[in-house]
DNA sequence: TAGGCCATCTGGTCCT
DNA sequence: AGGACCAGATGGCCTA
């Protein structure tokens, strides 16, 4: 059944949306919501106090305070009475007030998404399909169980080499501990960095093959073209083309989605899940669980 | 056209 | 009581 406020309504993944929600704070409520360019559900019809309230604040000069005071008031004028005496219109006031609250609940969560595929070591760039929910959450986890497997035999080398020498490992251990996840974090290794050995024969498994990174891994005879190029063959993938792994156009390999099945490193489908032992328990079910709800 | 992905609405449940 | 959270239903958009 069609709400009236559904009727008319874009997707929220509309850039006017998203703007409303760049800075999210709390306490907002959903007077932002309510402010949507997109709302449908813009009262058509308020009941006086709504009417009132909302003439009162927009008195003030204040938009935001508006919507909030008429919900104040309309909440208010709900409560004075028992819902089954509530009025059609009222009814309906409170059913938009609750909906506002749901959409901007969910637009905050898509903000943490956005938040969280920005970080996300996979191609970005207009030209490239957006990494959706479920292979966003799949590839975080898997970024961060080979962030932390690379850690701890980070911190296992280091302690080999200054095995003697406790000051200097503890120094080193700390050193090795602290360079790995910013490097990291910022996604590109055009150069070699500090603590990733000169030479060392693999370039961040979660990335493109970058010019660099292919004069390292001796992959010579793919030139990165300009950009927006797709992404050369990777160093290693096996031809599973599957729902998580769509390419951003026809023709193009699934590395161009910024996607591919990177040797060496944890691929975000739920096909490829090799949890580690220390996370064995997370997986699983759970995983299959998380593809198949995602419908 | 089917399937994937998504936004939205809605009713229920839990928490403060 | 009100808000947060959740899951099911529905419909739109896009791509293969």
């Amino acid at each position: 059944m069609d709400s009236d406020a559904s009727l008319g309504s874009s997707r929220a993944s509309s850039p006017e949306v998203d703007d409303l929600f760049l800075h999210p704070r709390k306490g907002s409520g959903f007077s932002a919501a309510v402010s949507s360019s997109t709302m449908s559900d813009s009262p058509a019809e308020l009941s006086a106090e709504l009417r009132n309230a909302m003439a009162m604040a927009a008195a003030a000069g204040d938009k935001l305070g508006a919507f909030k005071a008429a919900a104040a008031a309309a909440a208010a004028a709900v409560a004075k009475k028992d819902k089954k005496q509530m009025s059609e219109n009222e009814l309906q006031q409170l059913r938009l007030k609750i909906n506002s609250r749901e959409r901007k609940r969910m637009h905050d969560l898509n903000i943490a998404m956005d938040g969280l595929r920005e970080v996300m070591p996979y191609a970005h760039g207009p030209s490239v399909r957006k990494l959706s929910k479920i292979a966003t959450l799949l590839l975080a986890r898997n970024y961060i169980l080979m962030l932390t497997n690379s850690l701890e035999e980070m911190k296992r080398l280091v302690s080999e080499i200054y095995g003697g020498h406790h000051h200097h490992a503890a120094a080193a251990a700390a050193a090795a501990a602290a360079y790995h996840p910013s490097a990291c974090g910022g996604m590109t290794h055009a150069t070699p960095l500090p603590g990733h050995p000169v030479g060392h024969p693999v370039h961040h498994p979660l990335l493109p093959p970058t010019a660099a990174t292919l004069a390292t891994t001796g992959i010579s005879a793919v030139r990165a073209p300009p950009p927006p190029p797709p992404p050369p063959a990777p160093p290693s993938s096996h031809p599973v083309s599957h729902g998580l792994l769509k390419s951003p156009s026809p023709g193009s390999a699934p590395l161009g989605g910024g996607f591919p099945h990177w040797s060496g490193m944890p691929c975000p489908c739920s096909m490829c899940q090799v949890p580690s032992a220390a996370h064995h328990h997370v997986s699983g079910s759970s995983l299959s669980r998380l593809t198949s709800d995602s419908k």
